[in-house]
DNA sequence: TAGATTGTTAATCGATTAACAATC
DNA sequence: TAGATTGTTAATCGATTAACAATC
């Protein structure tokens, strides 16, 4: 067990830089500085060029680095470079939510169907897509298999879905659901934890808090 | 600009650890030790035992934590004693997600109201709130001022969202919209970028795929 | 007692920050 | 040239890991 966890803080800013790089390559820029980046993203410069380095591609003093190069390093860095293929288990706000994500298209990330075992929601049409029953999954999913399996159902049966998933064969699965999953060694869990957010929002309200009145207190 | 990005992994951990505790309290137990809670996460139990001690309660050896005293001082760690009362922009699919997301009321995180500027939805009730109309918001919120701000708008909204709170007084800002807010030096902004997440699974997979493709070679 | 579990201290590792060099 | 910007190296900081002590 006890898998090594790796929390790159760099990995998890490369797709804001990429987004910002993706616009300035729309409005028809070729250099940005890192600077520039680092105004955007709320951080100093110099992670962002820490950042940049690690993509390997060199910039040019006095200019900056070359936006499409750059594009192309941070997705080859990423592993973006070939869409990866993924299938949504769970249609509910959450779900629907990814479905409606657009930039995934952009960062190789195709969701190619959607799953539910809600007979309410089965046939019924989300973002242009029809949800298909979970109970089909197999034979629908055995032609062209994803990569990955997303799971966005409730607590109570994301095991369910991720033992699907692992039946089928897909090693790769993207976790919004709250629960640790059990899954065998080889297969790879990324889990988000909404509520992991919030800890670090209500962290910062609590030092500010504490910030505000030592100031009240120095006054 | 350039805010110290304070990114604790313990901090985020600490949510996880209370709902096995929380879970564990419900079915009667007394005491966990970091060996279980290790296990439940998938982490090493060192990392649990580093965290519980940053808590300041200590444990019993050969028996474990007492849960309720870890309880409440995960709850303190966090600043989650007290109630934290939030507003919510956007009713949209995501919106409508956090708004269902029970344990937030164990955590602290009361959603008092819920605007958008969206005419269809006005009126209409999710998960048992109204939704308001966002151009009522100073007058709704006049009274009882909110003390977070939920932004699950699309992005191209999210700044005037996030201008709105500010002029309301809104110190804290939770911001699930794709974008950099800009907002005054004394407010708080925590940002979520799913993307990150998706980085994370994405270079997982990288690694993964390449490790096998070296164990080919040593055969 | 032996074994299970926490507690403490030191070592290691990785990310951030600082300082200064290089060069277009 | 002077200034803007990247490049490099070292220092610092914080989180993880390891090793062993303490004790119920």
């Amino acid at each position: 067990m006890t898998h090594k966890v790796l929390n790159s803080p760099t990995i998890r800013r490369m797709p804001s830089y990429l987004h910002w790089l993706l616009r300035m390559k729309r409005i028809g820029k070729k250099y940005v500085a890192s600077a520039e980046l680092a105004e955007y993203m709320k951080i100093r410069w110099i992670v962002v060029r820490k950042d940049i380095a690690l993509t390997g591609i060199p910039g040019q003093r006095r200019v900056g680095y070359e936006i499409n190069a750059l594009i192309e390093a941070i997705r080859e860095y990423l592993g973006w470079t070939n869409q990866l293929r993924a299938t949504l288990i769970g249609a509910g706000s959450l779900g629907t939510a990814l479905l409606g994500y657009e930039e995934f298209h952009q960062f190789g990330l195709c969701i190619e169907s959607v799953f539910d075992s809600d007979t309410n929601k089965i046939g019924k049409i989300v973002r242009d897509r029809e949800i298909l029953d979970i109970a089909k999954i197999s034979t629908v999913l055995k032609k062209e298999k994803p990569e990955i399996g997303i799971i966005c159902t409730s607590a109570a049966t994301a095991q369910i879905a991720a033992d699907q998933l692992v039946r089928l064969g897909i090693r790769y699965i993207w976790n919004f659901a709250n629960v640790t999953l059990n899954v065998p060694p080889d297969v790879i869990v990324q889990r988000e934890v909404i509520a992991g957010g919030f800890a670090m929002l209500a962290v910062k309200i609590k030092n500010d808090k504490l910030g505000r009145k030592s100031d009240e207190l120095e006054e």
